[in-house]
DNA sequence: AGGCTAATGACAGCCACTGACAATCGACAA
DNA sequence: TTGTCGATTGTCAGTGGCTGTCATTAGCCT
């Protein structure tokens, strides 16, 4: 390495890390990036732990140092992707009505989601690792879990914001609960369609919203336009 | 042996399933009882399947080709419950409104489901392992992915009565979706409530299906009755 | 430079689950 | 009644996820 010393002690920004923190942030990178191929590339059942720590070079004990379990590691972009949608709610102004403000923070979280996600993974790989997730019947369920306490804590604070009581007024829940409901059935569907895009998800989850009302009336009968 | 031969061929019903087809019931009877039995005494994780084996003295390899694993003997009894919904609304009349056909399924399904809950496990125990599934992370998961399973064959099923394709129309996925929501929001209520009572959950259902109109009101600032 | 502490690797072990093979037991007919 | 056939079961061995423990290593700070 001869006199190439000052790399290492280079002079940048007070506020970095340090040596130790940005180690391990680069191995967690590595093995989440090497799981979520992994498990796109061969399925997630045929993928081992072992593999996953081999593949990056530390030893399988490590990876679970780093994640809870092969769930966590495969579930790891959803959860950012949900912790997305709960900021952008939070930031909606308190005097929105309960389901304007869900409609818009999931609306503009869709629009902002790609920027956030693609700091850690790239968005096609997140893509196709959810189509692994809806595919694999343990992480389905593993998912499916999260997603309701997703919504229990989206419930609390939308109680919160109305002044209500979670425990004596059904009504947050019951909202919070149609309103993921939506979602799955969303996604699900944006998941098996052709186009995959960014932006079709969008486009699919306004279309669907606006078909609660239909959906919940009395009849089918009448035609759908489209 | 002697002459006890009689015993051995004793001539019943012609319909009785014969010795082997009997034990067999026996046995999947006996260690499904003594899983739920400890796993609502001493918790699903801290359970292990030679626990249950040894209980109804078989061995582990015996348990696992009766279940396909510890969560299917978990979930074995909401399985059935799950069951006579879907029976219960394949019973309604085709002329029926679909949203009118669920609702009355469901009200009707928890009327009827003790009598066919007791003829393998006592009600109470089913009202115990409820609150574990609740309560356990991995079974919750589970119980979430087999009820997203069901939900998927009553929008089919619903879709075929009104003539309609799932793929194509998102209404009946919709709406069955919003349904299942309410029916989860519903049951949680009343694990963790007081009155766990099969009556009190017959109410709770019909009043929070009517609290789905009223959840769904712009705002909440209106004061519920009750 | 040297002590402190956090991160890692290397075992060892538990438990859920599976495949394979041999022993056993009920069914059915000779 | 007896003997054959097929289903049920037990045993054994092995895989994979996951955890506790302890010694070693490596960044950090004085």
């Amino acid at each position: 390495m001869k006199t190439a010393g000052t790399a290492g002690t280079a002079p940048r920004a007070v506020s970095r890390p340090g040596l130790r923190e940005r180690k391990k942030r680069r191995t967690r990178d590595a093995l989440l990036r090497s799981a979520l191929e992994l498990f796109t590339t061969q399925g997630y059942e045929r993928t081992t732990v072992d593999e996953i720590a081999e593949a990056v070079d530390v030893s399988q004990r490590t990876f679970f140092r780093y994640f809870g379990g092969k769930e966590d590691a495969a579930l790891a972009v959803q959860e950012m992707v949900e912790a997305h949608f709960v900021d952008s709610l939070r930031a909606r102004p308190p005097g929105e009505p309960p389901l304007e403000a869900l409609r818009r923070a999931v609306l503009e979280g869709w629009d902002t989601i790609s920027d956030a996600v693609v700091t850690v993974v790239p968005v096609e790989l997140y893509l196709r690792m959810f189509r692994v997730i809806e595919s694999t019947p343990v992480l389905l369920a593993a998912h499916l879990r999260r997603s309701a306490e997703t919504e229990e804590r989206i419930a609390r604070l939308l109680a919160e914001r109305e002044g209500l009581d979670v425990d004596a007024d059904p009504r947050p829940r019951l909202a919070v609960a149609v309103f993921g409901a939506v979602m799955r059935v969303t996604s699900r569907q944006w998941s098996t369609g052709e186009d995959a895009g960014p932006e079709a998800i969008r486009e699919l989850t306004a279309a669907y919203l606006d078909q609660v009302g239909p959906a919940l009336t009395g009849n089918w009968r009448t035609a759908l336009r489209r």
